[in-house]
DNA sequence: AACTGTGAAGTTTTTCACAGCC
DNA sequence: GGCTGTGAAAAACTTCACAGTT
């Protein structure tokens, strides 16, 4: 996961404050102006001295006796990830999933831009799911360089996921968010986030009881 | 997440479990037989002492010199983490998620098994989706109850997330794998994981170049 | 009085390195 | 020769606790 060798902010860190981000939205949703490392702790389920340390990375975001002004916070946060423009996305697989996936509309609003969505069934191409319409991978390449894209999702089935996976990199690709439940091979430089519901439940049956 | 404070083994070491399960899996399906630390650890980008040493809180799967039959280490693995059954889940939540979910083949054959579907919207309760029909949440408690199911998915918009998991809680629900884009609070005893595809997504753009 | 930012201390996690076995 | 299992060492991460500011 981390990239850089020689990199002064512990990944752990930066993976917490996606979550800062999130709660302090919810926050301000809820009329809250202001804050403290409190009670962000409370509702994330993290410890107040991580958050101040975790937010010291960055300089100093809070007032003492005060707390942290969200807004502020926010914008802060914002900036570290480089949230403060919007990521367009490729989509990859116009299934279920990358249907669901293209009519959501949380994207938007956290930094995000679905903005293409390919299949290799010829049957899909060409048909529209929500805004898209779906094209093929042999435009795969062409449209993402010419488009500056670094993201993209990977939504087709685990047998596939690898060669679409090599056909992103190929296309330019540094980040992939991995729904296939399937380790990637990537390149030094690409990052592959995974997500895999069934890893998660596997992780918490162990804590269950046996009934 | 660790819900004992007491707990011989640590939770992060459970947590990479169902990641060697999944490899391994993989392997098998390629017609490879015995596999070594060093190979495993490869395929996931893990440390080989790491993977010995996780698996070596559980006793000794492997052989000197020869290294871990893959169809021995994943029945013991699937022990280890009780799945040597089939977990039912109930999917609250009959929107574009949820029905993706309740599409998705991907679950049986690796310890679960969706067997409810539920929505507030009375629109939706009655109508088929893939192989259920959705339900009203008025029968979510005696449903749940009644067949000792303890694991549940929140596919519902962030607004209504914590209402339902207080439903969930209520219905006596141990594990909650949450898909809404908020953290939920939940009493002492109930694990909650997050499905969050912006928090992936953020997380990878801090190290993205600025373009 | 309340809260941040931070060195220092404490804890957890990972890696090392090697004895022992196949 | 190749590989596991494991104490010991190293590194990473979290918490403590308090000086300093509002």
């Amino acid at each position: 996961m981390p990239p850089k060798i020689e990199n002064r902010i512990p990944d752990i860190v930066i993976g917490r404050l996606p979550l800062y981000l999130r709660a302090l939205t919810r926050l301000k949703q809820e009329g809250i102006e202001v804050t403290s490392s409190h009670e962000l702790g409370q509702r994330l389920g993290i410890s107040s001295a991580q958050i101040r340390k975790d937010l010291s990375h960055f300089g100093g975001f809070g007032k003492q006796g005060t707390g942290y002004q969200i807004d502020f916070l926010v914008d802060k946060l914002q900036n570290v990830l480089k949230l403060d423009r919007h990521w367009k996305i490729a989509v990859i697989g116009a299934g279920n999933l990358g249907s669901a996936i293209s009519h959501y509309r949380g994207f938007s609003d956290r930094g995000f831009e679905i903005s293409w969505l390919f299949d290799a069934d010829p049957d899909k191409v060409g048909t529209q799911v929500d805004r898209f319409v779906v094209r093929p991978l042999s435009e795969l390449k062409d449209t993402l360089t010419k488009n500056h894209c670094q993201i993209a999702m990977v939504a087709v089935p685990a047998q596939h996921a690898q060669t679409v996976a090599n056909m992103l990199v190929e296309a330019g690709i540094k980040a992939i968010l991995n729904y296939a439940p399937i380790n990637l091979t990537v390149p030094e430089g690409v990052m592959v986030q995974y997500i895999d519901p069934v890893v998660h439940m596997q992780h918490m049956t162990y804590y269950l009881e046996d009934k």
